[in-house]
This record gives structure tokens, C-alpha cells and sequence, in this order.
DNA sequence: TCGCCGCGATAGCGTTCCGTTATGGATCTG
DNA sequence: CAGATCCATAACGGAACGCTATCGCGGCGA
């Protein structure tokens, strides 16, 4: 015979209450039924753990000993079964995304909090990552979704949504570029552009499209960071290239962003997870909130 | 449906071992049986916790999270099972014991060291205490024996042996009273006496004895310690009487003792236990050694 | 002191649950 | 494309479990 977690539930109701007539009663069962069950637990462990006779039960020093053990094993698995169907209840849990630092600094964070007004529960881990951790990360299961740049062709990897980035052209006010009727890899040739650093994905994307038309781009600067591009454009320096998605874009009252009308200055977006896994209850629901999201803030090329 | 731990064992094999198949030939169990286990787990918690296809499996989020804890739970509860099994099966175990300090400083540590020997796994626990907290620790089940003093009249407490502790004189070697043929009252009351303190309960003993004899020992110091009492004996202050159980009275290599021969300075010496209480299996292995031991002791009247 | 009452143990029976064999569907392999 | 492998499903048979009925024992009141 083997341990079962019903013959502990209820050596630990009889030694608790010492008596079998109540115990049983508490846990909706006939009397003989808990002698049996408090007979099989006994004889599993080879020990006599209660002493009784027609007038009192005791647990004997063995039971007394054991109480305790029981006692807390019980209330463990009790709140596993109830954390665990929470979780699936949806009532609380975490999520899990790493997403593109402009993703993660735009839309998520609107995302998120729209959601969590909703669900106050659910609580949130982002990791801003380049485009190729994101996939790792998502193939590696340590993250439940992934918004990444590029197109995504991994068995491993299920594409839940995608979106097209547009590039934005970041200018002063009032400069030539805003007067166009559409932006194209044309105008920007025109003009001295702060370009982003060669390492991100963002230069390779335009140089990559320069070169398809068989332009050079006229370099004023390079920067790192988002942030210093759009200061160079404050001050003059030149026109910047940045994903539509980034905040930085707006960061600045008096400069203007326009979406670029050239297939080559976009590029897609996906929402990713790992194929073939179950999406946790939470992720699940999240995305509610995301894909929506993702399709807004692409669509409309703020 | 309950949670069972049948289900959380199938789990956390399938888990380990990522197949259904490889899981179920080692719990000896068929496959089909492993199936519904793990869908009654996942009914039990309302979550999903392996994602599977006919070539893998591989434990959802959840059912990573929840792994360690089962785990963990599952060791808890075997060791349980194997800890009480040894105890039952007398491989293991504590007794605990309330002993008379002469009892405790006498015959109990042979007891010991001879069942130990035998037993070496088998742990002991004594407090060396007067008769009256003897018989509360075992009526409070604080200890699984006692030996007391005096009779035991009380029908919560079981008397599982008893002897009687003769008491003894003790004298210079070459003292006259090594020489009669029987050592009497009459005869103590012949020499000055080194008695015990009157709060002790040889010294109760005593004094009933020469109140019922209607004879007045002649008192040539009062003790509080047994060897105390034997150190005057040596400097020649006089004989004393001491429980033939105790120790003291074989400490000094020139004194000597002899029993006393009357009825009235032999008490009864008892073994007790919780009445209607299992005895632990290593307390009543442990009766083997001891009843003897008392028997043995009492008898010979060493 | 006798009979009643309350409690746990036991017996017999019916149902429920569970594990087995047989089989199906999907996927990787040669 | 056929075979092998693996998990899922279905149907059946047996074991386990809980229920009702009853017994034995100890305490208690008349």
C-alpha cells in the first residue's frame, strides 16, 4: 500500500479533532471509511499513529511527531492547487516579453498599463534586447513573447502577429523636408542626415536601402543613442532616420516626424513565442491587449 | 477531482525524463495509464503543465515552477515514510526516559551502554528527577518510561515492572555491624546515623520506619547529598542508609554496605508508562533490557 | 447493578475509479 | 512512401473505496 495525500488529510482531521465520529463527519464520510483510511496510513508506514478505544483517540508520540510534517506538506500542496489555479483563472500571474528597446520604451509600457487597469494582478518582466536576443530568448523559453525586428523564419518560433515599422524622417520645424508631398529615399538624399551608429539595426536597414537605389546617403553625424540623433536634429545638424515605433521621436516639441513612403524603410515587426508551448494563461491574455496595440502604433505611422 | 500524489509522482518522472513512454516502464505502468494521470493533474490545477506532440514533451511554463516544489514535497514525504518505517522496523528510534537519580545514575547507564551495543542507531534521552515529576512526565507523555519510587495507584499510568530497592547501611570496613547476622532496626538504632536531608525521600523512608518500630535513631549529621553522606561515613561520623540503587554507596573502596532486613526499609521501585498508550517500538525493545536490569539489580541486592 | 448510549471496529455489498489491451493519428526516418 | 515511434482514445475488467448494518466495549444514569 502507499502513501496517499486523503489518508493523511485525514489522520491529521482525527488527530486534530480526536475523534473519528466528528473527523469523518467534517470531511463528509462515514465513520468506518476514516477507521479504514487511518488503518491504511498506519499500515503504510508500518506504525500505529493514533491510539483509540471506545472512549478516546490519542495520537500516539510517533502521531505526534509526524503532525506537524503532515500538517505543513498539506497546507504546501493546498496553496500550490490554489496559486496554480489562480494562475489559470487568470486572476494573477506574470508575463514575460522581450521586446526591441524602441518597442519596450514606446508601446509596451502603454500597453502594459492599459492592461494591468484591467487586470491589477498581473505583473510584468520586459527585456529590452536587440532583434537577435529576442529570438534567442523566446527560442530559449526564458521569455513567454517576443517583439523582434526582421522577418522571422524559425520552425521553433510562431509569428502571433506582425507589423510593419515604418522609418520616420525627424526634422526641425519648418525645415524643407516637412513641405514634400511624400517623403522618399530621394528628398532624404538631399539632405545631411544624422545617421544612426553601423552597429544597429536601424543603419543597416538604411543603408541597406540606400544602396538598393544606388544613392549615398550625405553623413552630417552618426550617433548611439536615439536620444543623441534627435539632439543633433535640434540643433541643426542634420535629419535623422528612426523607427516609427521609438519614442525619442517625439521627444522634442519643436521637431517634426513624418513617416518614409518607401517599401525599403520598412521593416517588419513580429510578435513572436515559442512554437508548439503553451502560452501561459496570463501571456495569453496579454496579447489582447498587444496585438491591438502593435497593429495601432503601425498602422497609423505615429 | 483531488489532487493525488500517484499523479504528482507520474508528473514529475514525465517531466524529468521528457517522454510518456520511457516515464511509464519506469513506474511500471502503461502508457495509456500515464496519459490520464497527467490529464487528471492538469484537471486537479486547471492548468496545462507538459506540452506534448507525438515526439516531444516538455513541461509548460507552469509546469517548470511548479517542478521543484513537487519535487521537493515528494522527498519530504518519502523520507517521512522511510524515517517511520526504520522506527517501526526497531532500526532507529529515541527513548525517552524519567528515571529516580539513583536509578539514573545506577543501573539505567548499564542498561544503556548494553542495549546501545545491540542497538547502536538507538538515541536515549533521561531526566533524572524525584519520584512525584517522574510520574507527571509519563502521565503528560513527556517521556515514554519512568522508574519511580513508592507504589503507583493511579489509572492513567500502566506498572510495568516493579521491585523493591532495599535499603542499605553503609559503614567503615571493620565496623560492627559488619559482623551481626542480619542488619535490624534495632541494630541501626544501636550506632549514630548519617541521615539524609528530611525533604528527601530516603529520609522519609527512614523515619516512618523508627516511628513505626517506635525507636529514635540516634543522628549524627544530616546530608543532603548521598555523597555527602558517604564521605562523613568514611571520616567516621557514623553509618548511613542509602538506597541500595544508589551509586555512593560502592564509591568509596574502604566502606562498606550491607541490605537492611527489614520489611519497612524496602520501597517499591516501579517501571511506568502512559496507560492505554503504544509504546514506541525502541521503548519497548528497550523493556527487554531494563526489566531484567531492575530485576536484576533489586534481587541480588547489590 | 442493569440497561442505555456513544464511539470505534468489522462485514458485506455496490459503485466508482483506474489500469490494461487494442487501436488511431501524427511525425520523423530510411 | 512505408515503417517505426510516440501520445491519445476507447472499451473492458478488476481492484479499491465508501456506504449501510451490526458488533463490542466502556461510561453513565436510573
Amino acid at each position: 500500500m502507499d502513501l496517499n495525500l486523503r489518508h493523511v488529510r485525514a489522520f491529521v482531521s482525527v488527530a486534530h479533532l480526536r475523534s473519528f465520529t466528528r473527523a469523518a463527519s467534517l470531511l463528509n464520510l462515514s465513520q468506518p471509511a476514516l477507521t479504514v483510511q487511518i488503518r491504511r496510513l498506519e499500515e503504510a508506514l508500518a506504525v500505529r499513529l493514533l491510539d483509540r478505544n471506545s472512549r478516546s483517540v490519542a495520537p500516539t508520540r510517533v502521531g505526534r511527531e509526524l503532525l506537524p510534517v503532515f500538517q505543513r506538506v498539506l497546507r504546501e500542496l493546498d496553496s500550490v492547487v490554489v496559486d496554480t489555479r489562480d494562475l489559470a483563472a487568470r486572476r494573477h500571474g506574470t508575463v514575460r516579453i522581450a521586446a526591441l528597446p524602441s518597442v519596450a520604451a514606446g508601446l509596451l509600457p502603454d500597453a502594459i498599463a492599459s492592461f494591468r487597469a484591467a487586470h491589477p494582478r498581473m505583473s510584468f518582466v520586459v527585456k529590452d534586447v536587440i532583434a537577435e536576443r529576442v529570438l534567442a530568448l523566446v527560442r530559449r523559453e526564458e521569455v513567454d513573447l517576443g517583439v523582434t525586428g526582421g522577418e522571422v523564419r524559425d520552425p521553433d518560433l510562431t509569428v502571433l502577429a506582425r507589423a510593419a515599422d515604418t522609418l520616420h524622417v525627424v526634422y526641425p520645424e519648418g525645415h524643407p523636408i516637412g513641405a514634400v508631398a511624400t517623403v522618399t529615399l530621394e528628398a532624404l538624399a538631399e539632405h545631411p542626415l544624422v545617421l544612426m551608429d553601423a552597429e544597429t539595426s536601424v543603419r543597416a536597414v538604411v543603408d541597406a536601402a540606400f544602396v538598393a537605389a544606388g544613392r549615398l546617403p550625405v553623413t552630417a553625424c552618426e550617433a548611439t543613442y536615439m536620444m543623441t540623433a534627435v539632439g543633433m536634429v535640434r540643433a541643426g545638424l542634420g535629419l535623422t532616420i528612426l523607427p516609427g515605433s521609438a519614442r525619442e521621436i517625439r521627444a522634442e516639441p519643436d521637431l517634426r516626424s513624418r513617416p518614409i513612403s518607401e517599401a525599403s524603410f520598412s521593416r517588419p515587426v513580429c510578435l513572436i513565442a515559442k512554437a508548439g508551448r503553451t502560452l501561459p494563461a496570463a501571456a495569453e491574455d496579454f496579447l489582447g491587449e498587444l496585438v491591438p496595440a502593435l497593429e495601432a502604433e503601425f498602422a497609423t505611422g505615429a
